[in-house]
DNA sequence: CAGAGACTGGAACGGCGTTCCAGAGATGTC
DNA sequence: GACATCTCTGGAACGCCGTTCCAGTCTCTG
């Protein structure tokens, strides 16, 4: 290991997986999902595609790659629980689950694109993640066994429903619109739809225009908390 | 009006917008999301490509079109509530939500692309329609107006998350592994993880590898319709 | 029958993900 | 020191995509 030379700088710096996954969080930050692209990474980097392909097989893991960091540097901050099983932070189980799924949500609206990408990836390792911990809270909740898989599912469900649902939003308005003018027009255009084709949307129009992204977020999220604690199995097991 | 000429056949079949969608539809039925091209659905039309931006905009709204006559098929014939409020075939508004809810999940069973669709579609057609039969449902339910807005999105929401989660496993094993075999292949994965990093999915592992999707996801909804039904504020109303 | 509009479809443009490959730079061997 | 080797680079090129352009056809109207 003497041999080893170790120069503090050998040209610039050596493109690393880690140096092209925080270029491509950059270039989703700032230029939007649709600007990550091999040849725009790579001027970033000062380099040609080829070379990134050595560090990285192909663009559907380099997303994986950078949803996964922004999300595993969620987990590990937002929450505080990574060690033990039960929050340590949080009081209640329940508060500890608002604070986890919080931080997924902020995460999103930080990243919108983290939002498409975990709508479309496959039981990937960002999503494991957030699984894991869902499910660990809802242990200490103390759901019975057999309720826990479909518990922790529903949960993450939701999450990613919201979390597409508002990264779809962002790609909306993306810069020129504000959110209060986008929630405006689009309240608007619900008011103004057909009665007899749209009589509920057409009352909750207002409702859209006034709410608050991250309440709503919560309340629906209470809303299954609530059915998780109050008893597991409310229908009856007839199979279809 | 007379001076139409209706010759029963003009050269074959005159390229109209429905038929576009027609053979778009058929084409990611077969073929899978990545299949639908300009280009390919130009062959399929016996055309070219500069003729189908006659009657569509562009892909975008093609794939909006899609989906939405897929979603308004679904929506007239699973659940038979078009005309008046509350379900017609349904004996409770958990029944008619439930059947709501299931059409919208064996549609996407059925076409996984619609479910790619749904979460990245900004608020159009195909969401409203949904939107608009969950909320119906919810008022006949009783549920406080305040509270009719979050309920209908939080089961929205959750529909979209488990739509896309589908969508995205069914890219996942497309045609050369069956189901059975994918469901395995993940629980031995989730079964063979880091017992510190991640005790409880590993514990539910097996669950995964029996579980029924349909039965999984009714019982994700009834934990929602339990929280809609229970009571509306669970939490003390303290602003952040 | 001529002109106008609706509609067609093939060619072409720019950009993408990915592959290929000649070569540079450091490392290991006699 | 010379040479072979392995890691890593980056520019060129391939094939495919969404989209645009436009010369041309087809049909209806005056």
């Amino acid at each position: 290991m003497a041999t080893r030379t170790r120069r503090p700088e050998r040209r610039e710096e050596p493109l690393s997986r880690q140096r092209i996954v925080e270029a491509a969080i950059a270039l989703l930050d700032t230029a939007g999902e649709g600007a990550l692209t091999f040849r725009a990474l790579a001027e970033r980097l000062a380099t040609g595609p080829g070379a990134i392909y050595w560090h990285v097989t192909g663009k559907d893991e380099l997303l994986n790659a950078a949803t996964d960091a922004v999300i595993a540097a969620t987990m590990t901050t937002d929450t505080a629980s990574t060690a033990d099983t039960a929050g340590t932070g949080a009081a209640t189980p329940q508060e500890a689950i608002r604070a986890l799924a919080l931080g997924v949500f902020d995460a999103i609206d930080a990243h919108p694109w983290i939002g498409t990408q975990l709508a479309r990836a496959p039981s990937q390792s960002p999503l494991l993640r957030v699984f894991e911990h869902l499910g660990r809270h809802i242990q200490t909740l103390g759901v019975p066994r057999p309720a826990q898989f479909t518990a922790a599912s529903a949960l993450l469900n939701y999450i990613l429903g919201v979390g597409g649902q508002n990264a779809a939003n962002a790609r909306g308005h993306h810069q020129h619109t504000s959110r209060t003018e986008f929630l405006s027009t689009t309240a608007t255009a619900w008011a103004n739809l057909d009665p007899d084709e749209y009589p509920f949307t057409r009352n909750v129009a207002d409702q859209l225009r006034d709410h608050d992204d991250r309440t709503e977020f919560l309340a629906g999220l209470d809303l299954i908390l609530t059915g998780i604690t109050t008893h597991q199995n409310p229908t009856d097991p007839t199979p279809p």
